[in-house]
DNA sequence: CATATTTTATCAATTCTATTGATTTATTTA
DNA sequence: TAAATAAATCAATAGAATTGATAAAATATG
């Protein structure tokens, strides 16, 4: 196994000034060391590669074929690191964070956080995670995420919560006769469209209607709110579907809500941390700007729905 | 400045291992060295950069957004040195030779003895100088040569010489009608073609002839061989040329010696290197390898200069 | 649910490595 | 020929890395 690594950062600066100033005296003065340092640190980086680096010729050090090819392959590295201590040391703004969300976020609000967040910080990167609530949360209490976005609820009390927005359910369709008032148990024969079990949105939205209806025609289950809504375009049917996920439309006049009584289904965007997460410059900054983008993409949708009902 | 490297491989190499299994304890036992060991180097690398690479989530360490990023830049770097430490402490043919020549060898003998030992070690990389053979030597005595081909004369003790074959100078023409045995005093004052000044051959050949001339009409002084042979080609004139810069033009009948009386012009071709040179393997093989191939050479010419005899 | 186990952090003591200061050797310069 | 310069060497020392023991906190166990 080659994964004995003697040779050290030390040895190979003490070189590369040698090399380059080919005088061991004066670079043990420019390095505020003893001359016997320099020297005895050049033997040891030969004794540990096996064979001489320098000819000593006339009391001189020249490099040898050898270390020309060592100086070779050594100086482009030390350089990197020597810049790579530096950049870490001194810009705040490096890293990657990890984010996760569930699908509604993932797909209506991740994005403009994400491209505003990077506007600002081009050295961060971000991977973002998508999955349901439960999941999201796990990975955040076992570390293998930063920050999550989920929708509704989440326990533990190492999991550090945050209100940043809230959802409403509506219940959406295409057809304009159908939007008309009525009760959930009128509609609830007709076609409905949902996603997939183990979604949030699902799970809400029955469990909320539970106790009003025995039973809904489910006719077809999909895991992405996209499909959901070209299937709502291309035939007569219904859906329960996150209100942010449909602002558009419900604006264009593409799809409408149905207007059912009594049914307010509604439930908070929440922003989670792990309690014991070190608070970088990095993490702060990705908090705040979720927090005001997500201020602002809520203060747009409201304004969007008040345009539309004038 | 951002000269100061605080960083050592030792931290990175610990860092890579407590990424990789997250596991401060098996580390340790995997590295043979103590727990405390470990986690106090964590600790020093971290402060070293100014912040936490890790966040301690239940007694766990988990890298966070500044660690991954530093784990991306360093991980390929530590491989990389890794290799380098084990190539040069392995492979004996890594290296680069730095090889003078003088003027006729350059051409003449150089490239088939650097085509021939690349083949056999494609690792090493070789710079080739040219410069006279005073030039030559002064670098092999200030060590910024490894090995100096020259013709001809090298004084000083410092410098180990080695003939390594013969050069035999020829007053040469196009000319079959001058090529007829004659005095050298006959032929002084046709058109000369030499080398330059400071040319050694020019210096011997000139040395030679100046008991039995008084002065030789140099019409046209140039500073490559090879030119001096096409203007040879093209118009009436003499030179005076290594013979085995124009073996080939001979045998071919492009070119014809001029058979001068008690014309006897001889000098050696030299190896030379410094007496504190380290011989490597790689410097060894080199020698090994070039006195083969000029005495391959110098018997391919005493063959090819034997069948135009016959 | 208390107990044993696992795991990291911390501290003083210790070991090991890098560095020093003095000296020797060789070479260059004056 | 003497003075100055530069590298190598060695024992002494300063400085880092590592240890062993212990504390603190979480997890696993019976």
């Amino acid at each position: 196994m080659g994964k004995n690594m003697k040779l050290t950062l030390r040895q190979m600066q003490i070189f590369l000034n040698v090399v380059s100033s080919g005088n061991l005296t004066n670079v043990a003065k420019n390095m505020n060391i003893s001359q016997s340092a320099v020297s005895m640190s050049i033997k040891e980086l030969e004794n540990i590669l096996g064979r001489p680096l320098f000819d000593r010729i006339n009391k001189k050090l020249i490099l040898n074929e050898l270390g020309r090819a060592f100086h070779k392959e050594i100086l482009p590295i030390f350089k990197k690191l020597v810049d790579i201590e530096y950049e870490f040391k001194n810009s705040e703004h490096k890293g990657i964070i990890r984010v996760g969300a569930s699908t509604t976020i993932v797909d209506y609000l991740m994005p403009s956080i994400i491209c505003t967040y990077m506007r600002s910080y081009p050295d961060v990167k971000i991977t973002l995670k998508e999955g349901n609530t439960q999941e999201i949360a796990k990975m955040i209490k076992d570390g293998s995420l930063d920050i999550g976005f989920v929708e509704g609820f989440v326990s533990g009390s190492e999991i550090i919560k945050e209100k940043i927005g809230s959802d409403e359910l509506l219940v959406v369709t295409a057809d304009k006769k159908m939007s008309k008032k009525c009760e959930i148990s009128d509609i609830a024969d007709k076609r409905w469209v949902l996603r997939e079990e183990g979604s949030g949105t699902r799970e809400v939205f029955l469990d909320y209607i539970k106790e009003r209806v025995d039973d809904i025609n489910i006719f077809l289950e999909l895991g992405h709110t996209e499909s959901i809504k070209s299937i709502l375009m291309n035939r007569e049917c219904l859906t329960c579907i996150s209100k942010i996920s449909v602002t558009s439309e419900l604006n264009e006049g593409k799809l409408f809500k149905v207007d059912v009584k009594d049914f307010e289904c509604q439930r908070d965007f929440l922003m989670i941390h792990h309690k014991d997460k070190y608070h970088s410059a990095l993490f702060t900054k990705f908090l705040f700007f979720s927090r005001e983008i997500m201020s602002d993409m809520i203060d747009g949708i409201k304004c969007s729905l008040f345009l539309d009902k004038s």
